[in-house]
This record gives C-alpha cells, structure tokens and sequence, in this order.
DNA sequence: CCGCATCCTCATGGATACTG
DNA sequence: CAGTATCCATGAGGATGCGG
C-alpha cells in the first residue's frame, strides 16, 4: 500500500544560498550520510550500522529525501541496493572538509565514549592537514581498527582513500585517537611510539613530512 | 521562577570532527543565526526581525547553546546587548562561504516567495565569485534595498561588506535577483540594464571584471 | 539476512501571549 | 527591548512486522 508520508519540506523561505542549502541537508543525519558515502557507495545496511542509532524509517527518509534533491542517487549493485552520491553531491567534499577543519579543536578532548568508524578519517585527515607543505609526494598509509586508510600529500594538498588497488610501502599501525593526535599535531611520533601504541616503519613516517606539524 | 529547560544536548555520539560540529552548530536556525552575525554584531530583535519566522524562545536558547559552546558572545553596547562571533566562531566564514558556494545552482530558480536581507549578500557575493580573477584591485558597492554591500577583489580573492567608511566611487543600485544573476553568471551587465534594474556606473563596472565571468 | 513500512512514545520546534 | 511561559504540531527514536 502506498502510503508515503509527505515529509513536510519545512523550509527556511529564504532567498539566500547557505538557507537554500540547509534545506536540502541540514536536517538531521543527512550530512552525515553524505560523509559516509563520501569514500564510496555503501548499502542501506552499512549506513545503519556505521551510523549507529539513526532508526530506519529516518534513514529511508533522509536517502529519498537526498535523492529527490540531487545530491545522493541508488544504483542497483550486484547483491543489492547500492546508495551513491551525485556529482554535485560529491562536490559537499568541500565545505564538509572545511567544516572538519573548523572543528578540530572539538577532537583535542580525546574518544572518549563515542563511536569511531575508521572510514571517517577519509574526511578528517586531508581536513586537520590541510595546510602542511610536503617537498615531494609522499603516501602513508594507516591501519586502523584492521582498515587501510591511505594518506596521499602532493602539490595540490592532501587527501585520503580506503583500501586502494596499490598500497603504500609505509604502513603504520594505530588506533583513532593516536590518528588524530598525531595528525591534529596534539601528540609527537616519540610520544606515541613510547605508549607502544604506533607502531610500524617510523623512520619512513618522519622523512615523509615537514617538522612543522610534528609528525 | 528559574524554570530553564535543560536542552538534552542530543549528540551523535561519534568521534569525529564534522559530527561534534554538527553536535554544536548544527541545530535548526544555528547556522543561519551565525550567518547574520558575520558581518557584524547584531541586537536580539534584529536577529528576530532578519530571521523572519524564528520563534523568540528558540532565538534565545539557540542563543544560550552558541555562546555556551563558543561560538557567539554576549556584548554588553552602548544601548544593550550585542550579539557577535567569538573569533574562533568567526572562522566558520570559510566552510559557511563553500557551503554557499555548492549551493550556487539552488538561486538559479530565483527569488520567488522567499524572504530577503541585503546583509546575507555579504556572504554570497564572495562565494559565487570564488574563482573570478582580477588584474587589479577592484571594489564595487551595490546599492541593494538601500544598504551599501562593498564587494572587493583582490589577489587573495573576493570579499565583501557592509558599509564600509570608505565607499567605493562605483555604485551600482539593483535589487536582490538582479545582484544574483549578475553574480552567479545567470545574467548578462546588458540584460540587466534593458530591463531597467540596473543602474549606476555600468562602464566601470565592465572594467572591474574580467569577460570571464561576464561581469 | 536486506530493505524497508507501521506504530507508538517522547523530545523538539513553532506560534502566540505575556512580563520586567 | 529582551526575553519567558505556555500550548500545540511535528519530528526523532525505538520496537516490530513483513515481503523478497
């Protein structure tokens, strides 16, 4: 029976962009859902889990809503239903990274209780290193929580993928917040190798940046 | 009687910086009361009578969250109380102009019924003209609904603000769409002129920009 | 299992009236 | 002017059901 629910479209009636676009994601959830598909497609199910408390029938809400607006499409994978973002939608990269950068005071209080997906450090590395300089192009790769997460810094600024088809010969081994100490520059490479809680090729891992930020 | 409600503080719970933003600035309203404070510290009623529609007790406790987080601080002027950016708050230009900057094709439906304040042009003039260059240092003012919006461009990029000490000797007077379409490239300086909504020292205003852009 | 749809409860948002 | 207090509508969260 096709009973959906109009959702309302409670708009701000504004003529103004930043309104115009808090429209379309600023209603809850939604801008994390972009954050979660922006590595790559994922399925109704990973977002539920990697999301961690959002209720399904929200979840189904906020993708049709997206869809309806252009930022997120679903593709039919091999085994299912794939969720994806659109060109345009992956273009929010931009300002969410802005956003994580913005915020990385709010990281320096530690974990804590809260969840951690190492998928998230796709968008917060590139963020927090945002303005380190590198002399040549360097990869590192960080294994997290049994994930690859792959630092690239070249010319035009870092970023950051999972899992990708050639690994980089520099793997180190970490958990979440040694990550992000060491990438929001809160904790040296010393301090963290001494914790016993870094480990891997470190001499690679110094060479690979500048001084100024310590790692 | 003190009958404050405890707002709950409903969090996402993740470790991660575009989350914990979200947890702090991402409230309904949040951003938008951030975005009339950009260019400059407002009073209560002002922020009610710009944000057309915001229920006072909701100003008040968004208010509360803001400061308490802060973003925004309480200023004690020469007839009450100010509102404004802490400095750390203020940085939220730059994710808030990117963010103005993907929602670019949403004003290209125009104005229609929504409500408008010459003051939000100060973050969508920068915005829409991110990758505009320019040979030499150009400031252009518009004279949009009486309010002077100072656009300046230089090697840095564009920026803009409201009535400066200093006007510029160019001085456009058009209405909010016109502005917009000129800026967002939707609209030609001849188009605009025909239909009589744009007035001033148009040939200035040709020599300000380059043909890129079509300004 | 996966991808939802329905139902229920309670927190949050919105409009209006009122006050120091 | 700068908020409070109050009431009602809506949206979020959680449990469950159900066809494929």
């Amino acid at each position: 029976m096709a009973n959906l629910k109009e959702p309302a479209a409670r708009s701000y009636g504004q003529y103004c962009g930043l309104a115009r676009a808090w429209d379309l994601v600023g209603d809850r959830w939604n801008l994390l859902i972009v954050r979660e598909l922006l590595p790559g497609p994922l399925r109704f199910n990973e977002l539920t889990t990697s999301l961690a408390g959002i209720a399904t029938n929200l979840l189904t809400e906020r993708l049709r809503a997206l869809e309806a607006g252009g930022v997120v499409e679903r593709r039919l994978g091999d085994r299912g239903i794939l969720y994806a973002l659109t060109p345009w939608g992956a273009e929010l990269h931009t300002p969410m990274e802005a956003l994580g950068r913005w915020a990385a005071p709010l990281l320096m209080s530690g974990r804590g209780a809260d969840s951690f997906q190492p998928r998230w450090l796709v968008l917060a590395l590139p963020a927090l290193l945002h303005d380190v300089t590198c002399t040549a192009t360097t990869e590192v790769g960080f294994n997290v929580e049994g994930l690859l997460i792959v630092l690239r810094i070249d010319e035009s600024g870092p970023t950051a993928a999972i899992d990708p088809d050639q690994p980089p010969t520099t793997v180190l081994t970490a958990g979440p917040d040694v990550v992000v100490g060491l990438v929001a520059g809160g904790l040296t490479v010393e301090q963290a190798v001494a914790a016993g809680e870094l480990t891997g090729d470190i001499e690679a891992l110094h060479a690979a940046f500048t001084d100024e930020r310590r790692l």
